[in-house]
DNA sequence: ACAAAAGTGTTCCATTTACACCCATGA
DNA sequence: TCATGGGTGTAAATGGAACACTTTTGT
């Protein structure tokens, strides 16, 4: 405290990213094989370091989500989740990492082309469950990614961002079931969400065919923050 | 990316607290007037640098809260609100800090006796207001933390955080008066807190009394998440 | 015509709100 | 006994859950 010669420690700051989406009505997060040791071979969150000591942190979220996961991070939401510093999480040394929560909405491309060794995309269940090994402290951020998601699905529109620009009511229901992993009545949900201001804004006459009744099609309104919040059952 | 001799930029890892508390009946924030530059004898938050390379960011927080303000950080509630870490945010070079919320109790002591110069409870509605001047990005930090406990209150027991050991109902709606800056109604609210099974519990049949009829005291419940929760008007 | 999904109306029930009222104590 | 805050009862308003029912399309 006193000592005049004290010089504070400097540490590697990273960057992981905790990237969900929904496939087949599932919620996924996208997952690389490490290249290398530690954890070689094993499972992790894509991720990285800064790249110098002026890159702002949440623009290395960027470029790492572009890099690792060939997403354009300016079209997808992106939230910070905190920071995760425990002395001994990485064994190469003292290693702190700013997580990220990203939403990607569900494009019809196959998968993410990554530069990445076997980047994928896994059903959050299995890692939730355990049965998916993850390097580091990356359960316990894939843990806290789903619990904020499912938290500001109540408060906010981030529901949206799973869906591409437009979307059908029902998709909409869909993001909010496999997120909570619930079931809704379609009925209420239907007037629910659209009893909220702002929350969603039809986008023209237009209407999308499958099988049944076209339903409208919607986009993002203007709205953030849901008055009244859509509440979890 | 491929360059062989790269290695990533080390930076200094700051914590800063946002203290809480109430104070006749007002949420204050504790600050202190910086003694060296940058923004000397501007406003600031405590903090301080990670003490060596080992140290865990928490224990960091605690230790801070214990030299800056007195505190013992066993005792109250603690939870990280995030990094910040713009490049330009700290003119000494590349500084990211971890922020922190803490919440004090109400003391029957003064002030809080503290080694940093110039350390007092101020209104936060002075701060969020902005007609007290702060240091680098802490009235951001400020916001943010303030807005986390209002938050908070609705669906954890943190109120009870803000109050003493034992405490009456009305004290307790003071706190979630005082942070969401509204009025409640005292018997109203009375049922919905004890309407939520383990939020609080009867201390003995023990009695204060000041003027009027005494209150039944109460301490905190072994529940930390509310249901149903006690909402925003 | 039928299946399937979209969208509407309505009933029932739990929760919230507003406020009248009673209780216990100090001065 | 009066003022003051603690605590209870209750009726009206609100909002959500459940579900019958109508609409619009493809086959």
């Amino acid at each position: 405290m006193s000592d005049e010669s004290w010089s504070p420690p400097a540490v590697l700051v990273a960057v992981d990213l905790v990237i969900l989406t929904l496939r087949s009505s599932k919620l996924h997060v996208l997952l690389v094989e490490r290249g290398i040791e530690p954890y070689r071979g094993i499972q992790a969150l894509p991720g990285g370091f800064l790249n110098n000591d002026q890159e702002d942190i949440i623009a290395a979220a960027h470029r790492e989500l572009d890099e690792e996961a060939n997403l354009d991070g300016s079209k997808l939401h992106l939230e910070q989740l905190g920071a995760y510093g425990q002395p001994d999480r990485d064994p190469r040394g003292r290693i702190i990492s700013v997580a990220y929560l990203a939403i990607a909405p569900h494009l019809p491309e196959p998968v993410a082309g990554t530069d990445a060794a076997g980047a994928a995309w896994r059903p959050v269940a299995g890692v939730l469950s355990g049965r998916v090994k993850l390097a580091f402290d990356h359960r316990k951020i894939v843990t806290d990614g789903v619990e904020r998601a499912r938290s500001k699905l109540e408060h906010s529109a981030l529901a949206a961002a799973f869906c591409a620009e437009t979307f059908t009511i029902s998709e909409l229901q869909q993001v909010y079931e496999a997120v909570w992993g619930v079931r809704l009545d379609p009925r209420n949900f239907y007037r629910k969400v659209q009893g909220v201001p702002g929350f969603i804004v039809p986008a023209d006459v237009t209407r999308r065919t499958t099988k049944g009744r076209p339903a409208r099609l919607f986009r993002s309104g203007p709205q953030t923050v849901l008055h009244p919040p859509i509440v979890r059952p």
